[in-house]
RNA sequence: GCCGAUGUGGCGGAACUGGUAUACGCGCACGACUCAAAAUCGUGUGGGGAAACCCAUGUGGGUUCGAUUCCCACCAUCGGCACCA
C-alpha cells in the first residue's frame, strides 16, 4: 500500500468531527482531566512551527489520557486583542474585527490538518464581545474590591507604538513587540493592585508542581525582601552653606524613612542617599532646594532606561545639604541625592553603609564620604536602638492595567463631575472605607490605591458588554489618548448612577486581560454557548474541572501570563466565584523550535518554515513525530526538515509491516512480545515525563526489530498501534482499520505492561579488569554471584588480564558488571 | 554582577538511583537495483593504529574496583533579572 498521507489524514480528521469523540463531557461518570497549551495569537503570518511543539505534546498527553479512561477536557481558542492587528489596522485602513477573523480562519484551518484533539466546541475568542463581557465584569469586581486605581505615575512609553507598556513589556529599555525605543512619561493609568497578592503568589507556589526553574523565576519577579524600616530625624542644626535648604524641609518633613534588608550594619551608616523621585517630591512639598540639587533631579527623571544602563557603572549624586541623625549611634550624617536609588522600590531611600555595600562604598569613595568600620549588631538589638520596624518589601510592582490603544477591551467605567463631588463629602461611606484598609495595609506609598476613586461609576451588569465602537481612525491621538476618545457620541454618555452627564473611560485594558481568564472562558462555554451573564450558574461546572491540570506553555510567559492569571483566578476566588485558589495544578514549558540555522525563525528574515507545505509534503502524522522527536522537549532545537524525512521513513515502516503481517514462530513471537512489553513501560513512563524523544526511539527500535524478524502477530501489532496512536492519530487509525478494526483506534484502552513477559531471559554483562573493559559474558537473570564471576575469569578475553595476577578484589552488581581488580 | 540551565560523533541527541559511552534519527561512504538519476534496499560509520591495543563525554584536579553521572576549581554558551538597599 503507497502511504497516502493526505487521503488518510483528511478521512480520519472528518470521523473525528463527525464522531464528537473529543467533546469534553460535563456529565461524565469517568474522573476529569484538564489539559491546556497556551491560546495563541492569531497573527497575520500564520501558524508557526513552535506553535505545534506545545499542542502535539499536550495531544499526545490528552489522548492517552482519553485512553486511560479519563473525560478529557482539551481546549482551543484565540487571544486576539492585541497590537500587531491594529498596527496592521492602521497601515492598511482596515478594520482589526475583520483582520482578526481572516487570521483566526487561517490558524483554524492549519491547527485542524495538525489533527490535534481540541473540543472544537468550547472555542473562545478573547475579542468577541459575548467574551469581553466577562473580561470586563470581572476589571469592575476588582474595581469593587478597591483592587483597581487610577494612579498618576511614571510609566514606560513605547516612542513609535504611542502606547504605554507594563514593566513586564520592556526589555533592555526597549519595546518588547516593536523594539523601539521607551521613556518615562507621566500617566494617569488603571492600576490593578496585584502587589496584594505578593505573599499568597509566592507562597502558594509550594502547594503547585511547576517546574523548579519556573518556580524560581516567579520568585525572583516577586522578589520578597525582609527587612526593616528606620527614620532618621533631620536635625536642626543647619549647615552653612545650605542653610535655607534645611529650614525649608522642616516644617512638613521631620524624618527620612528608609528600608535595608541588613539593620545589623546601622553603625557603619554614614550617610543617607534618597532618589531623585523623593527629592522631587520633597520640592513639591516645599523644600527650597540648592539649584545645584534641582539641575541633577532634572537630568536624572530625564534619562531614560537606555542611557542609565550605558552610565550605570559611574555613581552620580549631590550633596543635599540636609543632615540627619543615625539612631543607633547618634551620629550626624550628611543626606544626598543619587540616581542609583530607585524611587519605585522601597521608601526610596537608603541608608549608606560604605562597610558593608558594595554600591554605597564606590559612591562613598567618588565623593569622599566616610568609610566606618563598625561592628555589626544583631537583627532585634538595631530594630530596637533604631526605633524601627520590620517590614517586608517586593520588586513587583502594580499592574499597569490601561492601553490608550483601540483594540482591546474598553474599561466599563464612567467619571461623573456631579457625583465625584457628592461623593467627597461622603467619607464613611462603605467602598471608602474598603479602600481605606487596603491603602492602610500597604507600605508601598507609591503604588497605594487611592481613595479618591469616587468620581468614576461602574457600568451596571446589564449595560455589558461596553462593545467597542467603530472608528475611522485607528492611531491613538497626539495627547497620548485612546481613538475612542475622538467619538463623541461613544464618550459622552448618562451617568448610570445620577442620571447626569458623565464620559467613558476611553482607555482600554492590555492584552493580558482575556488570557487571564481563558481557562475558566472553556468551562463556561461548555455550559452555556453564548455565556449568558450572571443569569447562569457555572458553579458546578467550575467545581468539576477546575484546576487545570496540567498547563504546558513557554518560558517567556513565566512573569506576565502566568503570574497574571494565577493572581487573577486567587483574585476571583477571595469573591467567591471559582473554587480553587491555584488555577493550574501543574505548568511545564517546551523549548522554542529555532530555524535551521539555529537563530530564531522570523519571516523578515526568511528563514521560517510553513507548516502548510511540510504536512502537505510529508503528511501531519510525521510532522507531529517530528516535532516531539526534534530534541528535549523542554529545550530549544533548530529544525531540519532532513530530520521529518527520518519520520516519514518511520511511518513507513509501520505501513510495511503491518502489510506483511505473519504469524510467527514462538520463539520469535517471545522476543517480539517481550520487547514490546518494554516498549509499553518505556512509552508511557516517557510521555508523563514529556520525553517524548525517547518514547519515539523505543518505538522505532520496536519497529525495526519487527522488521529484520518479519513477522507479528496480529494482536501485538494492534497493541502497538495503540500505542502509536497518540502520536501518529491518522496512520494508526487507517492501519488498525485495515485489520479489522471497527470502533475508533480513540476508544480503545492504552495498553498496561506486563514485567513477567517484558523480563529478558538474557542478560549481556561487561566484565571488567582494573576499571577497563575487558570482556562480555552472557548471564541469566537469575544467575548465582559465584558462577558469574567464574564465567568472567574464565572469559577467554578476561584470561590473559587475570592469568599469573593475584586477584584482589572481585565485585559483582547483579546483572549489571563484574568488575575483576588484581 | 546575581539567579537558573547547558556543554557527549559531521549534525539533533541517548545513557534509569555511578556500572558495556555514542541508543534512535539525520548526514556521509561503499554496494545492490537502474541506460542514468531520484527513491528504495543492504553494509559500514567517534578518533588513532596493520594489529594487539591506545585515546575520547568543555578544561584541570579529586572520590571510587569503576565517573557523562558525585565533589572542588576554572572556561564557554544560552535564558532570566539587573544599582531592589
Amino acid at each position: 500500500m503507497p502511504y497516502n498521507h493526505q487521503q488518510i489524514e483528511k478521512k480520519w480528521q472528518k470521523k473525528w468531527d463527525e464522531s464528537d469523540i473529543f467533546r469534553a463531557r460535563d456529565d461524565s461518570d469517568k474522573p476529569k482531566y484538564y489539559c491546556l497549551i497556551e491560546f495563541p495569537y492569531p497573527s497575520g503570518a500564520g501558524l508557526h512551527m513552535g506553535h505545534p511543539r506545545s499542542y502535539t505534546a499536550m495531544d499526545v498527553i490528552a489522548r492517552k489520557r482519553r485512553m486511560e479512561g479519563f473525560n478529557v477536557l482539551y481546549p482551543i481558542g484565540w487571544d486576539a486583542f492585541g497590537l500587531p492587528a491594529e498596527n496592521y489596522a492602521i497601515k492598511t485602513g482596515r478594520k482589526p474585527q475583520d483582520v482578526t477573523a481572516e487570521n483566526i480562519a487561517t490558524f483554524k484551518r492549519q491547527l485542524k490538518s495538525f489533527g490535534l484533539s481540541f473540543d472544537w466546541s468550547r472555542e473562545v475568542n478573547t475579542t468577541d464581545p459575548e467574551y469581553y463581557k466577562w473580561t470586563q465584569w470581572m476589571f469592575l469586581e476588582f474595581f469593587k474590591a478597591g483592587l483597581a486605581y487610577k494612579k498618576k505615575m511614571p510609566i514606560n512609553w513605547c516612542v513609535s507604538c504611542k502606547i504605554g507598556l507594563a514593566n513586564e513589556e520592556v526589555v533592555d529599555g526597549k519595546c518588547e513587540r516593536c523594539g523601539g525605543p521607551t521613556e518615562k512619561r507621566e500617566k494617569e493609568q488603571w492600576m490593578i493592585a496585584i502587589t496584594k497578592y505578593a505573599d499568597r503568589l509566592l507562597e502558594d507556589l509550594e502547594t503547585v508542581d511547576y517546574l523548579e526553574k519556573i518556580k524560581t523565576q516567579q520568585k525572583n519577579w516577586i522578589g520578597r525582601s525582609e527587612g526593616a524600616e528606620i527614620s532618621f530625624v533631620i536635625v536642626s542644626e543647619i549647615e552653612q552653606s545650605n542653610e535655607i535648604a534645611s529650614v525649608a524641609l522642616l516644617p512638613r518633613n521631620d524624618n527620612i524613612s528608609v528600608f535595608t534588608t541588613r539593620p545589623d550594619t546601622i553603625l557603619g551608616a554614614t550617610f543617607l542617599v534618597i532618589s531623585p523621585e523623593l527629592a522631587q517630591q520633597w520640592i513639591a512639598d516645599g523644600w527650597m532646594s540648592s539649584e545645584e540639587v534641582k539641575g541633577y533631579i532634572e537630568q536624572a527623571l530625564k534619562r531614560d532606561n537606555k542611557e542609565r544602563e550605558a552610565e550605570s557603572k559611574e555613581k552620580t549624586g549631590v550633596p543635599t545639604g540636609v543632615f540627619v541623625i543615625n539612631p543607633a549611634n547618634k551620629e550626624k550624617i550628611p543626606v544626598w541625592v543619587a540616581d542609583y536609588v530607585l524611587g519605585e522600590y522601597g521608601t526610596g531611600a537608603v541608608m549608606a553603609v560604605p562597610q558593608h555595600d558594595d554600591r554605597d562604598r564606590e559612591f562613598a569613595e567618588k565623593f569622599s564620604l566616610p568609610i566606618a568600620d563598625r561592628p555589626l549588631i544583631s537583627f532585634d538589638e538595631s530594630i530596637e536602638k533604631s526605633g524601627g520596624k520590620k517590614t517586608v518589601q517586593y520588586k513587583l510592582r502594580d499592574w499597569v492595567f490601561s492601553r490608550q490603544r483601540y483594540w482591546g477591551e474598553p474599561i466599563p467605567l464612567v467619571w461623573c463631575e456631579e457625583c465625584a463631588k457628592q461623593s467627597s463629602s461622603l467619607r464613611g461611606s462603605k467602598a471608602t472605607e474598603a479602600i481605606s484598609e487596603i491603602a492602610a495595609s500597604s507600605l508601598d506609598k507609591l503604588g497605594t490605591p487611592r481613595n479618591d476613586m469616587n468620581g468614576w461609576i461602574s457600568v451596571p451588569d446589564d449595560q455589558l458588554p461596553i462593545v467597542l465602537p467603530e472608528v475611522e481612525k485607528y492611531e491613538p491621538t497626539e495627547t497620548g489618548e485612546s481613538p475612542l476618545a475622538a467619538i463623541h457620541d461613544w464618550v459622552n454618555t448618562k451617568c448610570p448612577k445620577c442620571g447626569g452627564k458623565a464620559k467613558r473611560e476611553t482607555d482600554t485594558m492590555p492584552n493580558w486581560a482575556g488570557s487571564s481568564w481563558y481557562f475558566l472562558a472553556y468551562i463556561m462555554k461548555g455550559v452555556s454557548s453564548n455565556y449568558q451573564l450572571l443569569t447562569t450558574n457555572y458553579q458546578s461546572a467550575f467545581n468539576h474541572w477546575m484546576p487545570v491540570d496540567w498547563y504546558n506553555g513557554g518560558m517567556e510567559h513565566t512573569t506576565l501570563h502566568l503570574l497574571y492569571s494565577r493572581f487573577w483566578n486567587k483574585f476571583l476566588f477571595d469573591r467567591g466565584h471559582v473554587p480553587v485558589s491555584e488555577p493550574y495544578a501543574k505548568r511545564t514549558s517546551h523549548g522554542l523550535v529555532l530555524a535551521e540555522d539555529g537563530t530564531k525563525m522570523s519571516k523578515s528574515k526568511g528563514n521560517a518554515v510553513n507548516p502548510d507545505e511540510m504536512i502537505n509534503e510529508y503528511g501531519a502524522d510525521s510532522v507531529r513525530l517530528y516535532e516531539l522527536f526534534m530534541g528535549p522537549f523542554g529545550e530549544p532545537v533548530p529544525w531540519s526538515t532532513n530530520g521529518l524525512v527520518g519520520m516519514r521513513r518511520f511511518l513507513e515502516k509501520v505501513v510495511e509491516v503491518s502489510l506483511s503481517l505473519r504469524e510467527a514462530s514462538k520463539a520469535s513471537d517471545e522476543a517480539i512480545t517481550r520487547l514490546l512489553h518494554q516498549t509499553i513501560k518505556k512509552v508511557t513512563d516517557d510521555i508523563e515525563h514529556m520525553r517524548f524523544n525517547t518514547a519515539i526511539s523505543q518505538m522505532m527500535i520496536f519497529v525495526n526489530v519487527v522488521k529484520e524478524n518479519e513477522s507479528i502477530s496480529k494482536e501485538n501489532f494492534t497493541t502497538f498501534l495503540r500505542l502509536l496512536c497518540p502520536f501518529a492519530p491518522h496512520l494508526s487509525n487507517e492501519l488498525y482499520e485495515q485489520l479489522g478494526g471497527t470502533e475508533l483506534l480513540e476508544q480503545q484502552i492504552w495498553p498496561t505492561h506486563d514485567s513477567e513477559l517484558a523480563k529478558e531471559q538474557i542478560i549481556t554483562i561487561a566484565v571488567q579488569v582494573n576499571g577497563k573493559l575487558r570482556g562480555i559474558i552472557d548471564i541469566s537473570p537469575d544467575a548465582e554471584e559465584e558462577s558469574v564471576k567464574q564465567s568472567a575469569i574464565e572469559n577467554e578475553h578476561v584470561k590473559k588480564y587475570v592469568e599469573g595476577k593475584s586477584v584482589k578484589k572481585i565485585v559483582y552488581v547483579k546483572n549489571k558488571i563484574v568488575s575483576i581488580v588484581v
